[in-house]
DNA sequence: CACCGTAACACAAACGTTTGTGCACGGCCC
DNA sequence: GGGCCGTGCACAAACGTTTGTGTTACGGTG
């Protein structure tokens, strides 16, 4: 049981509000330098942290926030983490960690127990399109960010922009000479699934060739929904010479029924994936890939927040990043 | 501002005690049956919850315990994580993540923020040996369990068998026919490491092999890390025919400077890892691992934490799973 | 009819802070 | 010597709960 500011003003014979002022620094203090000094000396000895709950129960403020992503374990939402706890770390902040595993049920569950706890705000990474999730933040008027995903741009959002990734990573593969170009959408219930997709029928009708449906094929954000998913194109009559994964795992799942199948990559089928997480530079091939910032959008998705709890007004700035085209070697030109 | 309990009070025209009996389904209630479809109508009706702050000030728990990590942006860590986000949840709790960066500093500042903030109860997989934040949590008489590392035995634990891992490792190149087998050390301030160190000499000795000081290298758990440890073998005037790494990233390293020098993998030289983290099936060679359950880790340190919490009393329970070889391309008999 | 038991609540203290206001005391000025 | 001002604190309410202990009214009992 630690200390608290009672005892520490009885042991220091003084009120309690006089030690909670030296110990907040108020400026408009004004204390004998002796006995600042009597107060500071306690303070130090017995290690004197101020009850957080106590605290936070009369300032109305909890110093935590939340963030909500479909899996830690997917390094680009690790990554969205640790950018977010690097500068909730700067001011005093801690931060609650979420997974949802993509179940709105689990979104909703975790959202009315952060509201309970009265976290300051909340950092969603796992927003759906038209997610009731984020009706409900708003709702509850808890201050929160959308990140990577959207769920609709009235909102403050950091992400970058999909449609252009979608249209590099295909604009890369038709360089190339590819003209059968399948699509690993992942769910299309999702933002960032949605605008990939169209970024590759934007640079397909750029560059004239005809999209087919058949080479859209909805799979998901896991290697073994890409491997299925690539099965099926390979059961096609005419099956692509190359493909473009909604992710990297995705691609990695599909990279693996090819090799199995025998075929070469990119010699038989090039295939691009999305991320660039840890290890796809050292898959067999190198996976080329479409790099995001993850740690980037973490900070700035906490800045934002931040930024809005210090003004007290919801904001609904947008921050996008250019994704980038990394070039390895699971793409060439067809043989 | 959410509806507090007195403002229900007010509304229902009851004393706020009666309307806090209900929520809280107090057994020894006794209440008119009418009175508590009234008081239970405006709760749903208004979406009543409860304060968690005052709540937990009064209840003095704050059913919020905290992961510390190195790094959640290794695959190895996120597990841990969910795994005890999982029990977590059934149990009501939210769990606070922190990552350590195997800073000591920034362990520690943690562990003060932590404090203040009054959590139940901490979970450490950052532990070094001796590490002070230990000492710490005692003083500060926050139940904690170490997992995957400990910090020394007294302490309730889980984690896996990593002499064990060191000489399945190791016994697997000696039945191979290798001899000249080096190591990729971790840091030796780390329990892992120093015992997955000393089941690789286990190993030597008991297959008769004189253990060589040149083939250890104290690295560290990075790819970039690895990778130079593994350069610095190669400069050895006798080098190695298999190295057995600490980590699944130091041998992904490792097998990048390889692959770049021209050396085939297995043949000129194989390669184990430690950890089974996603893709590494599908590096190049896929890479053979000691596996470990991650999940679990974090299952069962959180039940073990819950344990102390209900019951109110330290435990020193050690639970130890043991690892598993995976055998995969990247090992084989010497060319 | 006095008494008691019980049902159905109300009361109030407490958890550990923060902060606006009040108050006593001493010194200074005129 | 009275008034005034500044210094150095103390006081108390409030944040939103929980919970042990009253309290009231009513119905039944002997």
């Amino acid at each position: 049981m630690p200390v608290t500011l009672k005892e520490l003003a009885a042991r220091a014979g003084v009120h309690p509000s006089t030690i909670s002022r030296v110990v907040n620094r108020d400026p408009g203090l004004r204390i004998a330098p002796e006995t600042r000094a009597r107060i500071e000396a306690l303070i130090a000895e017995t290690r004197y942290r101020p009850n957080g709950i106590a605290r936070s129960l009369k300032l109305r403020q909890t110093f935590v926030v939340a963030v909500i992503i479909p899996d830690v374990t997917n390094p680009l939402f690790a990554g969205i983490f640790r950018g977010v706890e690097d500068v909730a770390l700067t001011r005093g902040y801690n931060v609650i960690l979420c997974n949802t595993d993509n179940l709105h049920e689990r979104e909703a569950s975790h959202l009315e127990s952060l509201h309970a706890r009265r976290v300051d705000g909340v950092i969603l990474a796992s927003a759906t399109l038209a997610d009731p999730s984020v009706a409900r933040l708003r709702q509850l008027r808890i201050p929160f960010v959308l990140v990577n995903r959207y769920s609709d741009t009235r909102h403050a959002f950091v992400g970058s922009d999909d449609v252009a990734g979608g249209r590099l990573a295909t604009a890369h593969l038709l360089s190339l000479g590819h003209r059968r170009i399948a699509h690993l959408a992942g769910s299309q219930k999702v933002s960032t699934s949605l605008l990939r997709r169209r970024g590759y029928l934007e640079a397909l009708e750029q560059a004239g060739v005809e999209p087919d449906p058949a080479l859209i094929v909805d799979g998901g954000f896991t290697e073994d929904l890409g491997a299925r998913a690539m099965e099926r194109l390979l059961a096609l009559s005419r099956p692509p010479t190359a493909v473009f994964a909604v992710n990297d795992m995705a691609a990695a799942g599909a990279q693996d029924v090819l090799v199995r199948r025998g075929l070469r990559i990119p010699k038989d089928v090039s295939i691009v994936g999305y991320n660039d997480v840890p290890l796809v530079s050292r898959l067999h091939p190198p996976l080329t890939t479409v790099r995001v910032p993850p740690v980037r959008f973490g900070q700035a998705s906490a800045e934002i927040l931040f930024e809005q709890l210090e003004t007290g007004t919801a904001s609904s700035r947008r921050v996008v990043f250019q994704p980038e085209l990394v070039i390895r070697a699971s793409t060439g030109p067809p043989g």
